[in-house]
DNA sequence: AAAATATTTGACCAATGGTCAAAATGTGGC
DNA sequence: GCCACATTTTGACCATTGGTCAAATATTTT
């Protein structure tokens, strides 16, 4: 039994086996949510019986949560690739945005299903390791936005004194999340007028960076190249649900 | 069979053993969720059976869909209170951001029940009449909001040129919701220092209105008396979630 | 090839949302 | 007060489904 970096030919096809499972269970998730598909189907999806799923997952919930986990695995990494975009610290800032948008493009159920395991009752039917899994990829997520936050108020950029860098995190990713499961509402899309969704979300970080004073503010300053750029270096592929005028 | 305004007696007690089932539900869904209890255990408490409830419910969901609008409706009766403070039109909307407030204190579990209610498989056990109510009163809350945003840019309080009243009325919903869900995360509230929620979901509904250029801005007004006064006029019990500094 | 070990399976269990025939209760006529 | 009829309440029963585990199957070792 290897415990080493070298895994046997058993721990690969144990990995590729939970993979399947995973993606079978992602599409599941995001075509039908929770509730609407069971762990047999599942099992018949990937051509394996109900007990071997529960080799690799200890509950329903713990499968779930392994999922949610990847794709915010996923998030983070898109995050911390826009943090790197070369600019003023807004225009950072932006990226993030934009890489949360590409997220919520590929997973459109994603903020639902986080919503879910806000639920009390799942987080105690998985298992302490995806639990602490989850935690760490949430943790990369906030400190992608909470460090250039920190970097714009040490460079200026975004007044220091009124909030801590935490309070305008916490804004941030309150109006982002927000606006996502917002902007998933067709009630609300109706009443609101809302015809492309992603923009209204990325119109709503604006306003809460202009909020925070954060320079240059939204018409002190043409954004629109500093989009074009964003996408052009990091999001090549945003064209799908990006409508630029 | 009386369908005029005059109810029968059986009427009356149908209609108050509705919201004697509705009250259990309400407490058992504010303590536990949605999963962690079921019908049975709601049927001993009301101390009627099984079949009794599903004369008034045609389901579980049903039955939560009714809980939610009853406290929907509440929150709407508060939000239309808010709105006839007498004040600037950024005051009164501040106004009903102390109403949201007051509503969360009460139902502290409902913005979670109503991400629940987002999920598609809710929508279809849930009766047409009941989707409707909730349809409905979900209306009044967003008009509450909507009608003092086209006052305020009626008035010239509030730019008009850049967002429609929609656009900007769906930014403030979006943030509160948004908010109010994430101070209630516990990792969360430790990741950016939140002590006190409701002051946290106001600075951030505060930091949209200063980013659509809500006037008087947060820094060219003194705010503290205009709360001092919501909270004595509207809300003299908000002591229990206030904390003025 | 046989024994030992590891893995996979699906019949089975318990919990629970939902149903409905029968019991209980209420109503009206005499 | 009693009977016939209508309405309401009940809880045994059903179907679904998350989860278990002894037996079957596959793999490795000797």
């Amino acid at each position: 039994m290897s415990m080493s970096a070298t895994p046997t030919r058993k721990e690969r096809e144990f990995q590729a086996r939970e993979e399947l499972i995973l993606s079978h269970a992602r599409r599941l998730l995001l075509e039908k949510g929770f509730q609407a598909w069971n762990m047999e189907q599942l099992a018949d999806a990937v051509e394996y019986s109900k007990g071997t799923l529960y080799q690799h997952f200890t509950s329903k919930e713990d499968l779930v949560l392994a999922v949610s986990t990847d794709a915010l695995r996923m998030r983070a990494d898109l995050f911390e690739k826009a943090a790197q975009f070369k600019g003023k610290t807004r225009e950072r800032c932006r990226a993030i945005g934009f890489a949360c948008c590409e997220f919520a493009y590929n997973y459109p159920e994603y903020f639902h299903i986080e919503m879910m395991l806000k639920s009390a009752s799942f987080w105690e039917k998985a298992s302490e390791e995806r639990r602490q899994a989850h935690a760490f990829q949430g943790a990369r997520t906030w400190r992608a936005v909470n460090h250039i936050v920190v970097q714009a108020m040490a460079l200026g950029d975004l007044p220091s004194g009124r909030f801590t860098p935490e309070q305008a995190t916490f804004a941030l990713v309150s109006v982002t999340v927000g606006s996502h499961i917002m902007t998933q509402e067709p009630i609300l899309r109706v009443q609101a007028g809302i015809t492309d969704p992603m923009a209204s979300v990325r119109t709503n970080q604006d306003l809460i960076c202009d909020g925070l004073g954060w320079q240059p503010l939204l018409h002190d300053y043409d954004y629109a190249s500093t989009d074009k750029n964003i996408v052009k270096e990091l999001f090549p592929s945003a064209s799908a649900w990006l409508h630029l005028e």
